[in-house]
DNA sequence: AGTTGACTCGGAAACGTTTCCGTGATTATT
DNA sequence: AATAATCACGGAAACGTTTCCGAGTCAACT
C-alpha cells in the first residue's frame, strides 16, 4: 500500500476504490494515524483555520463586550465547522499595537481567512489585509474602504430610534454616551443621533455628548458629568452593553433614580433583564450574526464561494428594542 | 548567497557573520519576505503556538466569566511574547463536546502546548493529554492526576473566610451558590464551607446549597429560592463573579435589598463596585495569574525549562477580599 | 481478437524550511 | 614555515504531505 494510495484514502478521492478506502480509515483509526498538518499545509499551502482577531487585556473585558464576542464566536465556528474549518481566536495583548500584531501573525501565515473586529474609522489593517490579499471580513464598517466585505450592527437604527423614542415621551434635553473618536460606530452613532434631534427641531448640545470607555468606570465618569452639568439631561442614550452598571450606580448615589428620574436608554445584554431598573435597550441575535459573518468569508474565498454565493457582504444587522423599565420616566 | 546561509542569518545562528547576517535582515525587510511557517514546522516539528482552551456559547458568556479570561489571557500572552510563542484561544463551540474537541485540535498538531481550564472532578483532557506527551498546564485542580502542573483559585481560602466572616457578624443561617457538581472548584467549594461551618459548630443544610448556572439567570433561580425557603438564610455567598446581577434583582423584587436584609459575600469583578449595594468580594490579580500559567507551562516544555526552573507548577492563587456594602447586615 | 476506455494504484516530484557535512579561506599555534 | 583550529558558507538531505504522470488490470466495444 503506498503512500499516495494512503492519501487518496483518507481525502476519499474518487480514484481510490471504495474497499482500499475503508482498509486505510480502518488501519488509520486503529494506529492512531492524524496526518501532519505542517506537511499538508506546506504541500497545499492551505492551513484550515480562520482568524478572529480581538484584544485582550483590562480595557476590554467590559460586560457587554465579552458576552457580545462569545456569542458571535460561537456563531463563526459553527458555519465554520461545517467546512472542516478551524476557528482561532488571535489575541492581540494589551500591550501590543494591534496593527503590528495583525502583521505578524498574518505573515506567519497560520490563518487562511480572518475576521477582524473593532474597526476605527480609519484603519490601517484592513488597507493591509488587502495588500496582502487574504480573505477577511470585518465586523463593522470603516472608512477605509477597499470593497471589503462587512457586517455592522445597525447604529444608525438604534441611535435614530432611541432619540425618536425619547422625544415621544416628550424629552428635550437628551444626553448621548458615545466612545473614542477612532470607533467608527462612535461616528455613525453621533451622526445619526445628531439627524433624528435635528428632524424634530431639536440640537445635540456638546455638552450633551460624553465621550467615554464602554465600562462600568466610564459608566460612572458619564453619571459625574450629569450630576454636574447645570441644566441636566432628562435622558441619555448609551451606544455600548457595559457601561449601564456604573451610570446607574452613579446617579443613584445622588438620588437619581433611572426611570423615574432621568430616562435611559442602552444595548441589551444579558444583564439587562437583572438590572433595577431592568434596562430598555437594542438587541440583535449575536449567534446569527457570528454565522452571517462566517458565511461572509466564505464567500469571499474562491474554494467556497460557490458553496455561498453572497458577492461581497455589506449588511447592517437589524436590532430590535426590548422594553424595560429604565426609560419610563417622561418628561413633559 | 545560499539559502542555508540565508537561514542561519536570519535565525540569528553564531555560524553566520554578523556582516551578512545584517545583509540578510535588510534585504528580508526590503523584499518583505517571512519565513513560511509550515515549511519551518514541518522540518523543525515546533510550531510556535500555545493553545488556551476554552468554551464559547450562550452558557459561558456571565459577567464574571469572560472578564475572567480576557485578564488571564493577557497576562499569558505576555509571558509567551518573550519567547515569539503565539497564543491562540482555542474556541470550542457549544454544540461540541470539549474532550472531541481536544482531541481534534491536537491531534491536527496545531499548538505546542496548552492551558485548559473550566477543569471537571473528572478529567479526561488530562488523561488524554499526559498520552499525547503534550506540555500543558490545568487552570483548576482536579481528581485525574497524572502530575501535570496546575494553577488554582485558592478557594478553600474563599470559602472559608467568606464564612469565618459572616459567623463574626452572627450569621448561623448561612447560604452557598455552586456550580454544577462535575465542576472540581465545586466540591472544593462545598467542603470547605461544610468544614469551616462545622469549626464554629454549624451544620451546612442542604436547602441552603444552591447548584445553579454561573450566570445572571442562576442568581435569580437561587433569590428564588431563598424566597420561597420557609427558614430563610440570613445570607448567602456565591462562589462566581456572574450570578450577582440575577440575585440582587430577584431580592429586591421581593423588598430584600442585599446588605440591610440579607449578607452577600462573592467575587470580585470589574462591576463589583458600581453595584448597589457595592458587592463584598474577594479579588484575585488574573493577569498575573496568567502570568504565572504561561510560566508553568514553559517550565514543563523541555526547551524552555532551564529558563524557568520552576519544576512542575502546582500552586493555589492567592485571594483577596474587597469589602464593600453587600455584607453589611449583621444577624444577631 | 484487437483496440479502447475506465478504474486503481505506485513512483516521484514538489512545497519551504533546518541542519548535517564538507570545503575553502583565514587566523592561531608550534 | 608547516600544521592545526576556527570561521563562513554552499550543497544536499530530510521533514510529511499532495498531486501529476505513467503503468497495469480488467471489462466493454468494434
Amino acid at each position: 500500500m503506498s503512500i499516495s494510495t494512503v492519501s487518496r484514502a483518507l481525502n476519499d478521492r474518487p480514484d481510490a476504490s471504495e474497499a482500499t478506502r475503508k482498509r486505510v480509515h480502518e488501519a488509520a483509526a486503529k494506529l492512531g494515524y492524524v496526518p501532519n498538518q505542517s506537511g499538508r499545509s506546506l504541500r497545499s499551502g492551505k492551513m484550515g483555520t480562520i482568524g478572529f482577531m480581538m484584544k485582550t487585556g483590562p480595557e476590554f473585558t467590559g460586560q457587554g463586550h465579552t458576552h457580545f464576542f462569545m456569542n458571535v464566536l460561537d456563531g463563526v465556528q459553527e458555519v465554520l465547522l461545517r467546512h472542516k474549518l478551524d476557528l482561532v481566536a488571535l489575541l492581540c495583548a494589551s500591550t501590543e499595537n494591534a496593527d503590528d500584531y495583525l502583521r505578524r501573525v498574518v505573515s506567519r501565515g497560520v490563518v487562511d481567512g480572518l475576521i477582524i473586529s473593532n474597526t476605527r474609522r480609519v484603519d490601517p489593517r484592513i488597507s493591509f489585509l488587502a495588500e496582502c490579499k487574504i480573505p477577511f471580513v470585518a465586523l463593522g464598517r470603516s472608512t477605509t474602504d477597499v470593497g471589503q466585505p462587512w457586517i455592522d450592527i445597525d447604529f444608525e437604527t438604534i441611535a435614530t430610534e432611541s432619540v425618536n423614542r425619547l422625544v415621544a415621551k416628550g424629552h428635550k434635553r437628551i444626553a448621548i454616551a458615545l466612545p473614542h473618536d477612532d470607533i467608527n460606530l462612535g461616528h455613525v452613532f453621533h451622526h445619526s443621533a445628531r439627524r433624528a434631534l435635528a428632524a424634530h427641531g431639536l440640537k445635540l448640545e456638546s455638552n450633551y455628548t460624553y465621550k467615554s470607555l464602554p465600562n462600568e468606570a466610564g459608566g460612572y465618569g458619564i453619571a459625574q458629568r450629569i450630576i454636574e452639568a447645570g441644566d441636566r439631561p432628562t435622558a441619555i442614550v448609551l451606544s455600548n452593553e457595559s457601561s449601564v452598571n456604573g451610570l446607574y450606580r452613579g446617579l443613584m448615589e445622588h438620588g437619581i433614580f433611572p426611570g423615574r428620574d432621568i430616562a435611559v436608554i442602552g444595548r441589551d445584554s444579558p444583564q439587562a433583564k437583572y438590572l433595577s431598573p431592568t434596562l430598555t435597550g437594542f438587541h440583535q441575535s449575536l449567534h446569527d450574526l457570528g454565522v452571517a459573518l462566517g458565511e461572509a468569508l466564505l464567500a469571499s474565498m474562491p474554494q467556497y464561494a460557490s458553496i455561498y454565493p453572497l458577492g461581497v457582504v455589506r449588511k447592517l444587522w437589524p436590532t430590535a428594542l426590548m422594553v424595560g423599565e429604565s426609560d419610563g420616566f417622561t418628561a413633559r
